[in-house]
DNA sequence: GAGATGCAGTAAATCGTTTTAGTAAATCGT
DNA sequence: ACGATTTACTAAAACGATTTACTGCATCTC
């Protein structure tokens, strides 16, 4: 009978979903929530409780469908296993790429992620830090964001480039990508390249500029401001991209091959060449920037600076729970690099002689 | 004296970046936490407190850089104000889009939102809501997602097609947007249509292959199985519209139009049918499905019918939130409607009458 | 048979808040 | 001048776990 009452009683509690508590299921068995704690959690200083007992703590916690409430846990033992990842706005495919690697290396690691796009706003820029360390994560992974706020936790970078004290930047080697991309173009013969800058708030737009501008004049070329279109608006859809090459057509400056700041503006870039009768690539050759998964599928295919977005993703994942687990193996790092790699498709191919 | 080493103390907390609890800042203005959580979170009985008093409570916690530890003020409310967002991947854009319009809801709201991906693993699909559940999220938006557990709280699930007790599907109008695809390649005079039907995954892959064959029936047009391609594999990348279309073709029925399951395919398909000689959309006609931010920039621009990804993501975190907040207005909605648009760009064309 | 050791657990503190139910002193009403 | 009300606060319980420091009791050792 009470056995009976028993059990009707533990299929009504597994059967409401509610959430059972450690304190209920402790009364339920007639222990004391210590031992569950304890046993569940196999303390070490569980080995005197005998197995009998342990088993029917674990077939309870199963029957019942106990789960330890994570809130309750975290703020005992101080650890949350959550991280930040501040993007700048979750759809342009580029945030995507990183968080996918993001999450491949947290999930193994039993860490989760709240997202939160600061969409280029100052005001988010400031308070998303602050909410997140509100809700206790753990670390913080920004990707192309300023760092506008005092680093008391682990904190990396994807794409940043300012020296901050406490912050690692994940970087790539943009020198490399710079002679990979110019290297490239000139092989084929291009001499009058423009280049389509980034938008201000991107914060590789300088560097990138930068690196482009040296490999090219290392080789006698010169991209005067006429060459330069400007990005320009927030908006992460290839028209950026389309708007910023029709005013560089309009400036009148001839060019035999385009340098975009990434492929989303590259895809832009040849709708506008085309649109007044430039072939790609015979006409002009556009080289992208990124290697987002549309860029292969695009007609023509695009060639392209490849950027290992999912490995910077997963890098910066590990270097948090590593800082997180109090590997310092040495200093802090402050910059990681990794490697670009050229990606040769359809949209770049030798300059035509004109007769 | 005493002034002066108390400013101090504050100044070396507030640097340290340590996190101060309310107790400690009690314990600075010699008030007890009480008298802080009434006056900080202005509840009604804190207006017996004098203005004076509650001023010196502010500026202390500016000053300090006091914050209240997440965890514990929702462990005691017992709210967390996050959801839980499940996703088969996120590389692929259509999540992304549907993150970025539940997200637009949540920080409005001050919710925030963990994400996790399935990968169409089994063991995910079951595990993860459990997880998420025990990381006392108040409620669960899938995304493409099967249900395989049981909704003891608000779950929205977004293109699912599985009716379940206290779960709202947010779903296409598939029979509209069958019609409209259907319709549009009839008007340019397509007989012959074949069709790219979706990994069986994907919970869309019945329904609009259904709605679409029915809207073909409707106008005389059977779409025999020599007509219909089979996306397969979980790559996110054109290359399953590629290899699909491969094999449509290598089937030997000729068609003059083809009905891609979602854009990313039709880019492929395109790819597929130009390799062979097949001009698009002389030769043949692609449209494709979702209106990601690509299809507009393809090559040539993609027809398709455009899916309001955002709508569907803002619409479900409303959804989720208005259950939290009791408003049930009438009963529990099963269905959440959204209308396909169809966008008309350049992948679609009449069809060629042959001499 | 006294002390040590092992066994099978438990009580109580703790994490950092919120919230209920007060209390002591001052002021008010009559 | 006495009770009622207002003012300005506070003590303690609660949320649901973990963890430290015990407590009896039985057995073993010498």
């Amino acid at each position: 009978m009470n056995r009976k009452q028993d059990d009707k009683f533990k299929e009504s509690v597994a059967k409401s979903g509610v959430a059972i508590s450690l304190k209920q299921l402790a009364a339920q068995l007639e222990l004391s929530p210590t031992t569950l704690s304890l046993v569940l959690n196999n303390a070490p200083s569980a080995n005197s409780i005998p197995q009998e007992t342990k088993d029917r703590i674990f077939l309870a916690a199963k029957e019942m469908n106990y789960r330890p409430n994570y809130l309750a846990r975290s703020l005992r033992v101080q650890r949350t296993h959550t991280l930040g990842v501040i993007v700048p706005e979750l759809s342009d495919g580029y945030s995507a790429m990183v968080l996918n690697g993001v999450e491949a290396v947290l999930s193994k690691e039993g860490f989760f992620y709240l997202t939160a796009s600061h969409l280029h706003r100052d005001d988010l820029l400031e308070r998303l830090p602050q909410v997140l360390v509100e809700r206790q994560v753990e670390g913080i992974i920004a990707v192309d964001t300023p760092i506008r706020f005092e680093p008391n936790l682990p904190v990396v970078n994807i794409s940043g480039h300012e020296e901050i004290e406490g912050v690692t930047n994940v970087i790539l080697n943009h020198q490399h990508a710079a002679e990979l991309g110019i290297g490239h173009l000139y092989e084929l013969g291009h001499r009058k390249i423009g280049l389509l800058k980034g938008q201000t708030f991107s914060s590789d737009t300088e560097i990138r500029c930068d690196t482009i501008m040296k490999a090219a004049r290392k080789r006698n070329i010169t991209i005067g401001r006429k060459l330069v279109g400007q990005l320009e608006g927030e908006s992460p859809s290839p028209e950026v991209g389309y708007l910023a090459t029709k005013k560089l057509i309009a400036a009148g400056e001839k060019f035999t091959a385009l340098f975009a700041f990434n492929d989303v503006s590259a895809i832009g870039a040849i709708r506008a060449l085309e649109e007044i009768g430039l072939k790609v690539p015979d006409d002009v050759s556009v080289l992208g920037f990124d290697d987002i998964y549309a860029a292969a599928f695009q007609n023509p295919a695009l060639t392209t600076i490849q950027q290992p977005l999912f490995e910077m993703g997963s890098l910066a994942a590990k270097t948090v729970l590593d800082r997180l687990a109090g590997k310092k193996n040495g200093t802090l790092a402050r910059v990681l690099n990794v490697e670009p790699t050229l990606i040769i498709r359809q949209s770049t191919a030798k300059v035509l002689k004109r007769p």
